[in-house]
DNA sequence: CTTATTATTTAGACGAGGCTAAATAATAAA
DNA sequence: TTTATTATTTAGCCTCGTCTAAATAATAAG
C-alpha cells in the first residue's frame, strides 16, 4: 500500500529472501539462514523483517520464517531483472569477464532508472538469459525458468545440457570456464563414485572428476535437440 | 592518510566543494552556500566538514570556509571523471537524451568500479569532453579546462564558440537544444540591452534574445578555426 | 518426558547522516 | 561605534541499519 521508495537494504533483503526461497525449495526462510546469506546478525534480520512485514512486502510468522507477498515478489524480481540485464550488458557490450559481472551488477542494480533499464534491454536485443544462463525476469514480473536438476543429481549414463551456473563465486566461475562447463554445454554423465565420491563427466571431449560443491552449482536439463524455440 | 572507503555522502560533499570553488572562483566555500547546493541544513554541513577535515580531505577554518586538500581534490576529480564518462556513455552508446544523463550519472557514479570505468573509457575511444562540453578529468587527476567566459560576458560584435553548458537543469538543457546552443556552436554576439536587458545572439541562422540566467549557463571561448587538435 | 541444543526474538546500544532551535561570530548599516 | 543582519556553530534529538548480550521458543537427544 504505502508507496515509499525502498531503501538499498530493503531491496537486498527482498532479493535474498527470493533467492533463498527458490534455492532451498521451502515456502518459508528462517532468520539465521537469511542472516548468514546477507552477512548480518540474526537480530538485524528480525528487525528488518518486521519492517518489511509492516510495509506489506513479506509475511512474517515469528519463530517460523518469512515469505514474500505479491508486492515483495514484484520488487525482488525487479531487482533481479536489473541485476541480470546488467550482467549481460557488462559481459556482452563492455567485454567484462564472466566472473566479474556479478559484483559489479550488485552495486549498479540499485542505481539504474527504469529508463536506463529499458535502453539496456533494447541494446541487448531483449535477451532471455544472462551470461550464467539464469533467466531474466520480464518487465511485468514473469520469471520463466526451465525445470532443472543439479548436475550432481543427474543419472549416470545420460547426457544433459547445462542450463545455468551459480554466479556468486568468481573463483568457481573461473574454474567452470576452464572446464568448459558453461551454459549450453552438453555433458556426458560417466559415473558417480560411491559415498559422495566425485562425479565423472565428459564435456568438450575432456573427462573431469567433479566434487559435490561444483556439481551442485550447475543446473542442467535432459539433453534436447537444439530447437529454434520461439 | 587513513585509507577507508569514502561514503556516498562524503563523496557528494567533496564533489560539491569542488564544484562551488570552481564556479564561484574564491578559494574558500562557505557553509550556507554548500548547504543550499546540497539541499541540506547548514548544521549538517558543519558536522560533515569537520569529519572530512579529520580525514585529511579538506582544510576547514571555522567561520571562514572550507577548501580541498590534495587528497580531497583527487577524490572529487575521480567522481567527476566517473560522472562525465557515464554521461558520455549514456548519451552516445545508449542514446539517452542530453537532459536525462546528469541525474542518471549522479546515481551511477558512486557504484562503478575502476575496471568498469576503464572499459567505458575505452568503449568511447577515450573522450576528452562529455555531452555538455565539460572536460573529463584524466585517470591521474588532470582537469584541463580551456579558459572560458560566460556568454553573458561576451563582447557584442564578436563571434564566440560554445565550449560548455551547465548540465544540472534538464529543462534548461532542453531549451538550449531547441535554440541550437550546444557545445561547438558558433554564436554572433549581436547586442546587449541596457540595464541587464536581454542579450541578442545569432546562432545557426536564427536570432534569439537570451536572459541573464540562460547566458550565464553557457561558457564560451573566442572564435577559433576548427583545428584538428591532436 | 526431560534435558541439551539450536533458532529466534527482545533489550539496549552505536555510528552515520540528517534535523531544529538556540547561541555566537562576522559583517553591514546607521 | 553601536546596532541590525546574516553566517556559522553548538546542543540535542531522530531514523536507519547495524551490533552484542540475554531471554525465550522450538527441536533433537537421551
Amino acid at each position: 500500500m504505502s508507496n515509499t521508495e525502498l531503501s538499498r537494504a530493503e531491496q537486498d533483503y527482498l532479493k535474498a529472501i527470493h533467492h533463498l526461497l527458490r534455492k532451498e525449495g521451502g515456502d518459508l526462510v528462517g532468520t539465521v539462514v537469511l542472516a548468514k546469506w546477507l552477512g548480518v546478525s540474526a537480530a538485524s534480520v528480525t528487525s528488518m523483517v518486521k519492517k518489511l512485514a509492516d510495509g506489506g512486502l513479506v509475511t512474517y510468522s515469528p519463530y517460523q520464517g518469512v515469505a514474500l507477498t505479491a508486492a515483495g515478489e514484484r520488487a525482488a524480481l525487479e531487482m533481479l531483472r536489473h541485476h541480470r540485464l546488467l550482467e549481460t550488458f557488462l559481459n556482452q557490450q563492455l567485454g567484462m569477464e564472466w566472473h566479474e559481472v556479478h559484483a559489479e551488477a550488485d552495486r549498479l542494480e540499485h542505481a539504474i532508472s527504469e529508463e536506463l533499464e529499458a535502453r539496456i534491454d533494447a541494446a541487448l536485443g531483449y535477451p532471455k538469459t544472462d551470461p550464467h544462463g539464469a533467466p531474466i525476469p520480464t518487465k511485468d514480473g514473469q520469471l520463466h525458468a526451465p525445470a532443472t536438476t543439479t548436475l550432481w543429481a543427474a543419472q549416470p549414463g545420460t547426457v544433459v545440457q547445462i542450463a545455468e551456473v551459480e554466479d556468486e563465486d568468481p573463483a568457481l566461475l573461473t574454474h567452470l570456464a576452464e572446464l568448459a562447463l558453461t551454459p549450453g554445454a552438453l555433458v556426458d554423465i560417466v559415473q558417480k563414485g560411491p559415498f559422495g565420491g566425485p562425479l565423472f563427466v565428459r564435456v568438450a571431449g575432456q573427462e573431469h572428476a567433479l566434487g559435490e560443491l561444483v556439481a551442485q552449482a550447475i543446473l542442467v536439463v535432459p539433453e534436447t535437440h537444439f530447437a529454434a524455440s520461439g
